[in-house]
DNA sequence: CACCTTTTTGGAGCAACGAACCAATTTGGA
DNA sequence: TCCAAATTGGTTCGTTGCTCCAAAAAGGTG
């Protein structure tokens, strides 16, 4: 049935573990971290569960495995622009692990458990030197560099995971963000405005804002507070 | 339709909200989040399954009160000092929060759950408002608050997250903290000096590093930025 | 006191889950 | 051609969150 002319393809095509992999993000983007079942993906991938443990080990595995795989793709995409400029590379660091988030929201959670249960394991060290390089340059005496970067990867973790979309993982309505803005916006009106007058303050411009400026802002921020360390 | 003087005194001491929220806490503490089942809960109360859902619902109810419980209580026990200083304020809410976390291991995941989905709802708000209210003596300009306060609430979130000690949650070794440092000492250590100069510069600084001091050194380079956004 | 309505309880039952397990199949080298 | 190792598909098990419901308890009304 098959024409084996090359050695060493096996079966690769037919079930690989690259394969497992593709198929659980395509899982967890359509309906979140609880929509990636060992059973959802033995139908997708026509198999059975034991030719996924084979592969991949078990549940909590295959998430470690495709974070791994997403964050370092985000990290390797666009590490040929050599900025000259400490803040640019740390935006650039940023901007990636933004933008893979917001495309995969269920990555917040996992990415986050991963930096903290596995600080030995390529993501956290690819995402701490990478930062880290950077504090050098930045000025920040040696004494300090591992405050420093571990102050610039807790923030852009912290915002990054608050800021994710949270699609396919809310059950009721509100789906898309502009009715849950307007819900958001509703609820911060109806507070007891002299109880909460920072809230009613800031209501307007909730709306106004735009996540990924005020991420840069925040970056801009610690990167300005960081230079005057020294 | 009925005003009773002394109501809803009745079986509450049987069985209450409050000891249903209470027994969750003391089930978190000891296994994390996954030791809190709903057979764990009707075990140790000695109760059925439906009388927990009918005092507080499913389970992700149960973890959102109790999460509200622990982070109020964090608040308000601090509220009486009423700081001159705002950064002295910002302080204050920031170690709250990071004690209350480090007591309680679990609520880093679910706090951070809780302000993404929730942002109408008492534990959001209430950290909003609280930090918030300090940017302004911070010389913050209006049209820049919510960006100030954004800033701080990732950071602080994030770095509590990801400072959190996973005690019963991790399933093999390294079960004391030391055991884990040294191990992960060890993986630093031995990556390709040349791929990773960064992280082979501080693994000594791992050690002798305090997550506390480190949080209120990222807290203090924020504060010094933000009084330079005017 | 007896009576009735509402609130509250305990537990059985259900569908779905992750994981372990293993007999059958397929592979590549001898 | 043959066989040991690699790989697969599916069955099974124990556990979970949750729904449903009959019964018990509470409290008001005569």
């Amino acid at each position: 049935m098959t024409t084996r002319s090359h050695r060493s393809e096996r079966r690769n095509q037919v079930l690989s573990r690259e394969r497992i992999i593709e198929t659980a993000i395509e899982l967890l983007d359509a309906g979140g971290e609880a929509a990636m079942t060992t059973r959802a993906l033995t139908e997708r991938l026509s198999t059975g569960s034991g030719a996924i443990y084979y592969r991949v080990g078990g549940r909590d595995d295959l998430l470690d495995a495709v974070t791994e795989t997403l964050v370092t793709a985000a990290l390797a995409a666009d590490s040929v622009a050599v900025s000259s400029l400490p803040e640019d590379e740390i935006r650039t660091v940023a901007l990636a692990l933004f933008d893979v988030i917001a495309e995969h929201p269920w990555l917040a959670t996992r990415l986050t458990r991963q930096v903290v249960r596995k600080p030995f394991g390529t993501v956290t060290v690819g995402i701490f030197e990478r930062i880290g390089r950077q504090v050098g340059a930045l000025g920040v005496p040696r004494a300090s560099w591992f405050d420093a970067a571990s102050t610039l990867v807790h923030y852009i973790l912290g915002a990054v995971s608050q800021n994710t979309a949270m699609e396919g993982d809310i059950p009721d309505g509100s789906h898309d963000r502009g009715a849950f803005l307007d819900a958001t916006e509703a609820a911060w009106q109806d507070l007891d405005a002299e109880d909460y007058p920072f809230m009613h303050a800031v209501v307007s411009q909730l709306h106004a804002h735009d996540d990924r400026e005020q991420f840069l802002t925040g970056i801009a921020v610690i990167v300005d507070g960081l230079t005057r360390l020294g």
